[in-house]
DNA sequence: TTGTAAGCGTTATCAC
DNA sequence: GTGATAACGCTTACAA
């Protein structure tokens, strides 16, 4: 016999008026509510989280899909898994190192009723594939994915972007080189935008040969660095796709006896820890803010809310290297 | 009505048929499971997990249980993720940030039967009141905690220790200073003895006064490296608690101009991504393979199979700080 | 090889 | 306020 049995034969209420104490139902006399009380401590009792499950068609539980695992993505994780407790959510990391089959049982968790709603923080599978599961459950995304056919909290990096070339502007750098993500990524896009109609407003020119793609990790930023030293001329100022790309750069700068910011100035982008160690000038990204907006939209849904969005905005963090 | 209501009627077998097809049992005809495998193709379906775990009791999901998060964490719960997927298990994190109310959360889980065991990388409750949930289901920690209340796949650190101090030792350097990190953990305890043994055993001088605590990170290693310089004398070798503050004492004793290793030579601890990057000689530490024995320690109850555990060692890497 | 029926532990909808 | 009773969707003896 479960211990709900066992409660209900004790204290000689019905089922349902157990199940009322265990869910705190104002319809309940304060004497079955002490009585009842009294025999759940007593029994050391705590539901049976699958049968509530089963019951209520909810499991309060999240899933995060990933495909990698680094300080970026941790940082929207961690507070996503912070937010989402307060409200009673746990989180489920499904972490898919590239792999559409091992991604796709996310997805297919959300159809099982495993989890009550999906968040997508790097995905492998066609973006229409994905949207079928959409049927099943909320699902948002963190950056853009597609034409939109998954919401998403993503922001316009490009607005980023400006606040550092306005920045190196200022400070008299016009000789500019970008160390770019995936070439044909929205945000490398959005990015190249920016920076093309910033020149061109300024009369400055456009130094696309200084273009750099694929620089992503600081080893990439050393290579880049490398390439940049050995053309037939350094730039004032390079703009890097994130932080470490800027650490390596910086580093490789060093090696070479650089003068950092004098000979070459270096901007990153996100603001991670160790750019805060190294003294990296770069653009802070309100990554804890969007993973909270990505829970608020699964919640609208979910809770039947209200969704209501602040506009977060990047900000400019200067620093040793400009 | 249910999918699974509607296979039965359409296809005109019973539930029990129907279940035997979806769980793969023998004992069906041909016939039968061509029919209703059709049928459920038909209808997309797919079984409510809910339903399954409540009958079964088993809901193929374990908990990790860690406070914080990082590289060497990292590499301990994405191992444990794909070894566990590979018995069909999902994992769920449990990131108390150093709350015990949090951190009790995920032992209530296993009580609720939301998760079916438990890993501990790391917590802050009290071991004696952590143990009173094994009952609950199986419970694997990463390190040793307390009277071994709780069954764990810690190694004993002082083999990788003697590791170091041998390769110190062959290579001539006999004035060696450590860096250790929480003064009363039992990993700290054994390096300790493990070091004075091995100097005792070498007649060589035991240089109590250069022993540091409380030595984790890189700036924790920056600050080591700052006292060691400001020292009546520098010791002609450092053994670090980690990588991290090996990186840490790398990068001060550079800026001090300091030669490594002519001058000072520095060994590692973890062997991480880092270190390879950076050239820092270290310990190799079977990581990923602890995490692997920590869920076949689970599964061994949880599958009422052979527990096999092969001994695990340390290994040295030798690169360019020594 | 198949079917019947009794669980699994809750919640939810009615009446009273 | 309280209590029957029917879901929730699936597994598993036990029979046949």
């Amino acid at each position: 016999m479960s211990k709900f049995d066992e409660i209900m034969k004790r204290s000689g209420y019905s089922k349902a008026t157990v199940s009322r104490v265990i869910n705190h139902s104002p319809y309940v006399s304060d004497e079955a509510r002490q009585i009842i009380t009294d025999i759940m401590k007593q029994l050391n009792y705590i539901p049976n989280r699958n049968a509530v499950s089963l019951s209520t068609g909810q499991t309060k539980q999240i899933g995060i899909v990933t495909s990698t695992t680094g300080e970026i993505i941790l940082t929207f994780m961690n507070q996503f898994i912070d937010t989402a407790m307060d409200f009673g959510f746990q989180t489920i990391i499904y972490t898919s190192r590239g792999d559409p089959e091992i991604e796709l049982q996310a997805f297919e968790d959300l159809r099982s009723k495993r989890v009550d709603g999906l968040v997508i923080i790097a995905c492998v599978n066609d973006p229409r594939k994905l949207k079928a599961y959409m049927e099943y459950g909320p699902i948002v995304s963190w950056q853009r994915m597609g034409n939109d056919e998954i919401p998403s909290v993503a922001m316009d990096q490009a607005e980023g972007y400006k606040l550092a070339l306005e920045h190196l502007f200022s400070r008299g750098y016009t000789r500019i080189a970008n160390a770019f993500g995936r070439a044909e990524s929205l945000n490398t896009q959005s990015r190249r935008e920016a920076f093309e109609s910033f020149m061109k407003s300024r009369r400055l020119h456009v130094w696309t040969e200084a273009y750099q793609y694929s620089v992503f990790s600081s080893s990439d930023g050393e290579e880049a660095m490398r390439r940049m030293a050995e053309g037939p001329e350094l730039p004032q100022a390079v703009l890097c796709s994130n932080d470490y790309a800027a650490i390596g750069i910086l580093s490789e700068a060093r090696r070479r006896n650089i003068q950092v910011p004098e000979q070459l100035a270096i901007v990153g982008f996100d603001d991670i820890e160790l750019s805060r160690v190294l003294g990296i000038t770069t653009i802070h990204n309100p990554i804890a803010e969007q993973s909270t907006q990505a829970f608020h939209q699964l919640w609208a849904v979910l809770g039947k809310t209200e969704l209501k969005t602040e506009q977060l905005t990047y900000q400019l963090i200067e620093r040793d290297t400009t």
